[in-house]
RNA sequence: GGCCCCGUUGUGUAGCGGCCUAGCACGCCGCCCUCUCAAGGCGGUAGCGCGGGUUCGAAUCCCGUCGGGGCUACCA
């Protein structure tokens, strides 16, 4: 029996070289990076990497006063800390620059006027008014609501007629009248009739180039063989193909219209797609957390796409590997922070410990508990301590807490005072006094010498159960209930300054 | 309103006509381990939106329906 033929990657490349791949993740520098942009980029660089083509950066800002250089900056900076290189684009340059679309505006306005000479696009007059009139007059007849085409052919007289009113035209694509068919890499085929394509409009009437002219013009002529986006750019796709075939046929650009994939929404709460204003949607909130770029990635590439049916914590490499654009999932995903989390946590227990408490200084810095750069001996002491952290945390700064207890000077070292009312009440005083006691006697102090002496002294001399005994002497020693190991903390911390916070405990302890 | 996309447990997914009394992960619940918290182990909870077809057989194919979303600018 014959089925339908398995997908095969030259359904994908439809007779490209795998390395003559060229995608592009054009941000908007007008603000941070969000979890949706991210996964976008993630998907074309895996894209590009996986068939060994190239990444295009290139930075659409033809949007005036929304972008800033210190925007582009960020968006560059967050696109790095990811790890998400690019192979052509601002700072690193390439063969069909310049990548920032505000420098490009000469070639829009050269390509425009070729339109216009070969009758692909033409100038409309109609004021906003008109248009809004005829719009909503289309729209209650239950018609289509696009151009109407009433400037398509205009008489000469009838132009000049326009112009000494004072009209200033915009400029518009004649599309075609036929159905436009593509077969989307995520969605199979799809088709739009004609009479739901208006004439849109490529230039405002005061020059000024727009997005749905600039887009296609740049993936022409920077030879985009895939482009991969946002679903909601779905219904403006019709049109870009309209504007490929146009610049094909007077011979802008490599002449061929590049395969899409749209890629499903990422969500937020209730049903709505995730903006930049939501909580959770930003970059940058994630990177003061302590999330991993690879931890954060995992879980974004998870959003749409899966690695294995049994499976789902890897690595960006095996992601490369794997991917394909035809899994890629059609239906929206609702970003779940909590699994985010466990996927960084994951990817936290898989890091080299030296790696971890390389990654973690910076951390420890922000919050006071270390220098900027740490002594040899403060390192040597992370180090040590960072396996008793590591499989605990699932980011990065939530480690801060675990382990200032380390290095804080006596002197400001303070207790939780939630967590001395609970466990260093009047009698935990006998607790300390045994520890203090066992402690002192203490031959090598080392973790497994430490926790003989205090199960001794406190399970089998006071007969006190674990957590009783163990309680009150966490508390005492790390400021907190919740702590790294204490056998190993305590060694750590060193008998000396063991024995003064104990003393100290005692001391504060309520009179009873 | 018009056009388009989407529809498997709470969430993300696997599933491409029989392997599904639907797998995995997160979450949640319980148990084990245990010096706290985690991690780890074991078990549990919960799903194919609905209705018609096609077929010996449908989560899988078709149609309809309902529901959700997007687009509908001289924003990107």
């Amino acid at each position: 029996m014959t089925d339908k033929p398995a997908p095969t990657d030259d359904d994908v490349l439809g007779g490209l070289a795998p390395s003559q791949v060229r995608v592009r993740f054009p941000p908007s520098p007008t603000g941070l990076l969000t979890v949706g942009n991210i996964r976008s980029a993630l998907f074309n660089w895996a894209f590009a990497r996986h068939y060994g083509g190239k990444l295009v950066l290139r930075i659409e800002d033809t949007d005036r006063s929304r972008n800033t250089p210190e925007a582009l900056q960020y968006t560059l900076d967050s696109l790095r800390w990811l790890g998400l290189n690019w192979d052509e684009g601002p700072e690193v340059g390439g063969e069909y620059g310049p990548y920032l679309q505000s420098e490009r505006m000469d070639t829009y306005a050269d390509v425009v006027a070729k339109l216009l000479a070969a009758g692909k696009a033409y100038h409309c007059y109609c004021s906003q008014e008109e248009l809004d009139q005829r719009r909503e007059a289309a729209r209650s007849a239950g018609q289509h609501s696009g151009y109407d085409g009433h400037c398509r052919s205009l008489s000469p007289e009838q132009v000049q007629a326009y112009l000494d009113e004072g009209r200033r035209p915009v400029v518009r694509l004649r599309m075609p009248d036929r159905p436009i068919t593509f077969d989307d890499l995520v969605r199979g085929e799809i088709t739009f009739l004609p009479e739901n394509l208006g004439d849109y409009v490529l230039v405002r009437a005061n020059g000024y180039p727009l997005y749905p002219l600039v887009n296609p013009v740049d993936d022409a002529l920077m030879e985009i063989t895939h482009v991969l986006r946002g679903e909601d750019l779905l219904p403006s796709t019709p049109r870009q193909i309209a504007l490929y075939e146009a610049l094909a046929e007077i011979g802008i650009g490599s002449g061929r219209t590049p395969r899409f994939g749209h890629l499903p929404f990422v969500m937020g709460e209730g049903n709505k797609k995730l903006s930049k204003r939501d909580p959770g949607a930003g970059l940058g909130e994630y990177m003061e957390r302590g999330f991993l770029p690879e931890g954060l990635l995992n879980y974004l590439a998870l959003l749409g796409w899966s690695i294995a049916d049994d499976r789902d914590v890897f690595t960006m490499d095996e992601m490369i590997k794997a991917f394909d654009i035809r899994k890629v999932n059609a239906n929206a995903a609702r970003f779940d922070p909590k699994k985010c989390e466990a996927i960084n946590a994951s990817h936290m227990r898989l890091l080299d410990p030296a790696e971890y408490t390389r990654r973690v200084v910076p951390f420890l810095a922000k919050a006071g508990v270390l220098p900027a750069e740490p002594s040899a001996e403060q390192l040597e002491l992370l180090s040590a301590a960072v396996p008793l952290v590591q499989e605990r945390m699932n980011t990065l700064s939530e480690s801060v807490e675990m382990l200032s207890f380390l290095f804080v000077p006596d002197e400001a070292f303070s207790i939780d005072p939630d967590s001395a009312a609970k466990v260093l009440t009047g009698d935990a005083g006998a607790v300390l006094e045994a520890t203090t006691k066992a402690l002192t006697e203490v031959g090598e102090w080392k973790t497994e010498t430490i926790e003989q002496a205090l199960r001794a002294s406190l399970i089998e001399g006071l007969g006190l159960k674990p957590k009783n005994a163990f309680g009150p002497v966490r508390v005492a020693i790390s400021g907190r209930r919740i702590s790294p190991p204490l056998f190993e903390s305590l060694e750590l911390i060193g008998r000396e300054r063991s024995l003064h916070r104990i003393e100290q405990a005692r001391a504060a302890l309520p009179a009873d």
